[in-house]
DNA sequence: ACCTGAACACCGTTCAAGT
DNA sequence: ACCTGAACACCGTTCAAGT
């Protein structure tokens, strides 16, 4: 009677199957814990192949090079990216402009010192030369989602009519700046929330002094 | 008559001498070159030791290993930039301050995006368990010139008088977001100058319209 | 359709031995 | 004091062969 179960047991544990059955998800999600313990240098094809108890020539089905594996990494990446802004982004009562770009904000520092080495892995993989229209696709729907703010901002009048791209890099760029500083350490993690929200702040309305209008500074 | 100088043109050109010479300073120059050619990850130490016609196992009397030379080139690294930063903020007659601010800025997103691998070697050495102090006085000093910019800016009345750090923090971090879409292409290099002065404007000026002093969002 | 395993051409690092 | 060259343990990539 217990033949069968040991058997099974077998096959399920000691021996596995000769097919994986999802080898794809399961290189992903190991590469994805790799990815964050050790950054992109420290992920192997060989060695997540021989984590997951898999031959190492196996991963080619899936997955045409190392570079393919990290691209898809990627696209996941911009894809979680793009569901932490819009929900941050969603209309709240009362909330006024400020506090919506302060919210979006802080979404996007905590998405990318949550993710470190998978934030820079999607910019690197989205600036490479052959970078597939997939990976294009997925990173600009995540921008959508800033310049839609910076649209609204200007539609509530919060926002100067500038253009719409200059304002928007230049959101953009304090952002990942504040994300550049966070994870090379510069910043500590603990005032991250409160420097982006001071960084909004000044960005919305300026670090020069603003009760005299325009001091000369000689003469 | 020539047998001598043939036979130092074989020594020095086709049958180099047992000792290099200067293999450190070679070796520096020559993984600078391959750094801004194929980026870190296209640097190896036994190509480097081929390029310049010395056995793969000679760098290591100048180099403990890989990473002993990546830090020499960021700490060369530092000092070229703090060079480019200093002379940018050295004193000008008539110019405002948010004229010299802008012309630091554009001299940091210069060498930033004239230096893009060596740039992000930069930080990520510093950023490293063991960084040598070495590398941190490097990357101080660097900073340092920047933090005095700000200390002049609030002299002269044209910053506000908050906490230094905290300002000097956004403006790196406006400085570094630029550097980073320039370098993965998302602003276009021709108009990188310009942009730069505009994000410097937005950080003194701020965004918002400046006309109408607060306007509630609702009610 | 999916996986194995040998083969190839690369690495970085170490270290006894040579000059 | 400086460099060589064999050795070791890793890679990524390829591909005939197995199931």
């Amino acid at each position: 009677m217990l033949s069968m179960s040991t058997f099974c047991y077998a096959v399920l544990v000691i021996q596995r199957p000769y097919h994986h059955g999802d080898l794809r998800s399961a290189l992903l999600s190991r590469a994805e814990e790799t990815l964050r313990e050790a950054g992109v240098d420290g992920l192997s094809l060989r060695e997540l192949a021989r984590d997951i108890g898999v031959s190492h020539g196996a991963p080619r089905r899936h997955f045409r090079d190392r570079r393919a594996l990290l691209d898809s990494l990627a696209v996941e990446g911009f894809a979680r990216l793009r569901g932490a802004l819009e929900e941050a982004a969603s209309p709240v009562p009362e909330r006024s402009f400020e506090g919506t770009l302060s919210t979006v904000a802080v979404a996007y520092v905590t998405f990318a010192t949550d993710n470190p080495a998978l934030l820079e892995l999607m910019f690197t993989s989205k600036h490479q030369a052959g970078a597939s229209t997939e990976l294009h696709d997925a990173a600009n729907a995540s921008f959508a989602t800033m310049a839609a703010l910076v649209e609204e901002g200007q539609a509530r009048g919060e926002l100067t009519e500038g253009d719409l791209e200059r304002i928007g890099l230049v959101l953009f760029a304090m952002l990942q700046g504040i994300t550049s500083l966070a994870n090379t350490k510069m910043i500590d993690s603990r005032q991250l929330d409160q420097l982006t929200g001071y960084a909004v702040e000044a960005l919305l309305h300026g670090l020069a002094p603003r009760t005299e209008s325009a001091a000369g500074s000689h003469t």
